[in-house]
DNA sequence: TTGTAGGCGTTATCAC
DNA sequence: GTGATAACGCCTACAA
């Protein structure tokens, strides 16, 4: 890759560097003549100007850094997508990198990427990571940053998420207005930011309808292997068992869903089934199932245009914005009712 | 982000910068005493050396080009994730960019991956890609090129791509053992690479049977939405239907899945099934499904090795290899068997 | 053991 | 209109 340069042509050209320069960015001081002469001449020797020369000049790589969890997964992968695409729309490049859930090899990546002078940084959190002293330091030091999906509660920066507990309020109204009483709620860890809202949203359709809320029927899982069946037992020996499960997650829903029909459960008939999901494999489930989608590629492309505007504006704005996105209910099959 | 630089160090400490560069790369003509000042200050100051001045100097980047159809498809992030991993390995950052299937993108794309100085550049065709002459360019301009799964017949380099035929033939093989005698095979367009491979590795396993091969069985999918149940319909409707499904891609097994148990068929007493499937939901249906998995994190890895490989050997190997990697038959439930 | 100078590719500033 | 020079951050041959 040996590539032609400015002073190339000028020693050709028997001209300066930087009337040639000059000549290329079509700057009004140079005669028609000899631009037409440079210009010609670097198309047909196919000169690119070296961007990294101007990086070094302008202190900036107009690449932008991108650290997830895990890329080989539905969510991220699909985030990813849409902050290519808006850095592509605006002229920036994608460094990418995981954490692979761990705290250490985060801290190490991240500080990778700022030493590679990518402009600004897109992040969701590490599973692992509740110390985000090593962010702050980078904020600090000036390098744009922004959150979403995975987001810390004490950093103050931009930050994009799903709008979790409408999403939730959303999914258990729907169950509520078709008719159901006891919706069983499995979720994941308790701690969790998301965690908290989605019960939150499911609490205040709950309260809508009038209908109180049962500790007994929120599984809070660790994706252990037999908690599936153990859980899907303990819920119908209740005295009042469920008549329809909300799962908050990918990874639970699917598990719960087969459980259910490996126990001989009937969807919707016996019981209604209603769970975020991303895949789309959902409508070829049988029954099809109904599902809350998380916008994940619209969180990619809002949070990279917010990072880039962060980049761009030379100066910290007034101030950071928490964006909620919406989640989408895609009710399949007989509408969850019961007849 | 404005970083502390040699010079900087130099001045506060009244070196030159040439001593505090080498005592930073701990050079053996500096005394002990001043590395150990120099080192403790750049500690101090965060001083991280500018990779882009490197660059300038050493003409690379460090960092290699991804370029793949689409970022969000299960089975081009878990390349991506195998490609960051072996990167990692190495020190290599990865610059990620998507042709969104279309052939003027990727001819854009490659070539700002190209100008932005990618000491390499990793690929995987887009469908609408037939002239390779922007590759061939590149090539020859000095690009180190692997290839991986969508790849060209005529450029010359390294590719890494899945053993279809034998994949094909280890599925039909393990179907012809457990006593199926008439399998159709549901695949993609017969024009691509991928296609005749696997089409020629169930021929082959046919013959070793002695099943005679029977063109009526086999089906070429254009992923229309009718298409399913059509295809079904006359597969069963032929004077010997199939015992058994043999599908090509992620995308055409679910919905042929879904689409016989909708008719009614059962699995596998009616219909054994098996299909290629790289999403980790296949255990998860019911009946679980059997699948082929292609190993797509292993031939991200294995590619991006290759190109790392020929970025630093500086020159050209003495010849190029073509890596099939093996797919991996994965059998759920009783075995396919009719007993 | 440390310092000076030149160069990687580009552009901005100042001269002519 | 065009050219010379310095600067971005770093490294390294050469000098001291």
């Amino acid at each position: 890759m040996d590539n032609i340069t400015i002073k190339d042509i000028a020693k050709a050209l028997n001209l300066s560097t930087s009337t040639v320069s000059r000549a290329l960015r079509d700057s009004y001081e140079i005669s028609p003549e000899t631009k037409r002469m440079v210009l010609e001449y670097a198309e047909r020797m196919h000169y690119r100007p070296n961007p990294i020369a101007l990086s070094l000049k302008e202190n900036r790589s107009q690449s932008i850094g991108v650290m997830v969890p895990e890329i080989a997964n539905n969510y991220f992968s699909q985030a990813i997508n849409g902050i290519e695409a808006a850095a592509y729309e605006r002229g920036y490049h994608v460094v990418i990198s995981q954490s692979q859930e761990s705290y250490e090899r985060e801290i190490a990546e991240v500080e990778h990427l700022a030493s590679r002078r990518v402009d600004g940084l897109l992040m969701s959190l590490s599973s692992h990571t509740a110390d985000v002293s090593h962010l702050k330091s980078l904020q600090s030091r000036g390098m744009p940053l922004v959150f979403f999906d995975r987001i810390p509660s004490d950093i103050e920066t931009h930050k994009v998420i799903a709008d979790n507990k409408g999403g939730a309020f959303e999914a258990a109204d729907h169950l509520l207005e078709t008719g159901r009483r006891s919706i069983a709620h499995i979720t994941s860890q308790p701690g969790l930011f998301i965690t908290r809202e989605r019960l939150q949203g499911y609490k205040d359709a709950l309260q809508k309808h009038n209908v109180p809320f049962r500790e007994e029927l929120v599984k809070y899982c660790s994706y252990a292997s037999d908690e599936v069946e153990r859980n899907i037992d303990a819920l119908f020996s209740l005295p009042q068992p469920p008549d329809a499960f909300f799962t908050a997650s990918d990874r639970l829903a699917l598990p719960y869903y087969a459980g259910l029909k490996k126990r001989g459960f009937r969807i919707p008939e016996d019981v209604a089934f209603l769970g975020y999901f991303n895949l789309n494999v959902s409508d070829l489930l049988d029954p099809p199932m109904s599902v809350v989608v998380q916008p994940a590629f619209e969180m990619g492309h809002k949070a990279a245009e917010l990072l880039l505007d962060l980049i761009e504006a030379k100066q910290k704005p007034d101030a950071y914005q928490t964006v909620n996105l919406s989640t989408k209910l895609i009710i399949r099959g007989s509408s969850l009712g019961k007849e």
